[in-house]
DNA sequence: CCCTCGCCCTGCTGGC
DNA sequence: TGCCAGCAGGGCGAGG
């Protein structure tokens, strides 16, 4: 599923195609994702240059010199296809560029999105307001939780991933940076000492970086925008693990936090 | 405000 | 072989 490192590793393989490119042909095969595309998307990008590209949380932007920014979502199932050799049906909008190359935004499950932002009101856009910050950036830091996890009874598995809170987490790297600083899932995030908290940050921060220094993860609908697979998955620890030994030989458990899975380890996380 | 739950969508998998 | 329930889950709105 497209988290942080696929939805990064996305946006640097379509910056190949796409950065100084004009696009000079716009096909929309089927008008909406989980939203309506804008209305004048296709008229919007038709003959504009891309200037830039870019990421936030898990949104890909690709700023145009109209001063507009198209931003996507690759829901749960989204990505884009590099010259496709053959039309698939849950291609949904097709870019072309003066170069010649193709770009389609496929997405089986039509969980993503599409919207036409401008460039220079990006971070007071509606889903932008409120994102919490970057993991990989300077604003994720112990302190940054502790205050945000502050009388919370919340588990901190569901904290994790409140988008207002650290922007770009989901489920697998939630799992996986949990196990790695050794701190239960269940646990009321208010309760998590700042040590731990010290050890869960660069936990983050470690386990997205391995992620898109391989590529990024893969489970059977995701692939880079160049049609190979990530090589992440390899290293899950305990992320559909279930059953399975971990590495210190007790079992891998799964239970289900706010209808959503998530494996761990009784003994290695307290 | 905090927290939980259900819905959106489709394709794949496992059980019978 | 076919059928169908279950599962994957990010974002968002409803309701307690």
């Amino acid at each position: 599923m497209p988290e942080l490192p696929e939805v990064e590793t996305t946006v640097r393989g379509l910056a190949r195609f796409l950065e100084g490119e004009r696009i000079t042909r716009v096909a929309v095969n089927r008008p909406d994702l989980r939203r309506p595309f804008p209305l004048d998307l296709v008229q919007s990008l038709t003959g504009a240059r891309v200037t830039g590209m870019g990421r936030r949380a898990k949104y890909g932007l690709i700023h145009t010199d109209r001063e507009q920014t198209m931003v996507f979502h690759l829901g749960m199932s989204g990505r884009w296809r590099i010259e496709p050799e053959t039309p698939d049906k849950h291609d949904h909008l097709v870019l072309e560029t003066g170069a010649g190359h193709v770009l389609a935004l496929n997405d089986a499950r039509r969980f993503g999105s599409v919207d036409l932002v401008p460039t220079a009101g990006l971070d007071s856009w509606g889903a932008f307001a409120a994102l919490g910050p970057e993991p990989l950036g300077d604003g994720l830091t112990p302190r940054h939780l502790q205050g945000a996890f502050a009388g919370r009874i919340a588990p901190i598995k569901q904290m994790l991933l409140d988008q207002t809170i650290v922007a770009g987490l989901g489920n697998i790297y939630v799992c996986e940076a949990l196990f790695r600083a050794g701190i239960r899932p269940d646990k009321a995030a208010g309760l998590v000492t700042l040590p731990a908290l010290s050890r869960l940050v660069p936990a983050i921060q470690a386990v997205l970086g391995e992620s898109i220094a391989a590529g990024g993860s893969t489970i059977r609908d995701y692939a880079q925008p160049n049609g190979e697979l990530g090589y992440f998955a390899a290293s899950w620890q305990v992320y559909g693990r279930e059953g399975e030994a971990c590495s210190c030989g007790a079992p891998v458990l799964r239970f289900v936090q706010g209808g959503r899975s998530t494996f761990w380890c009784r003994k290695c996380q307290k």
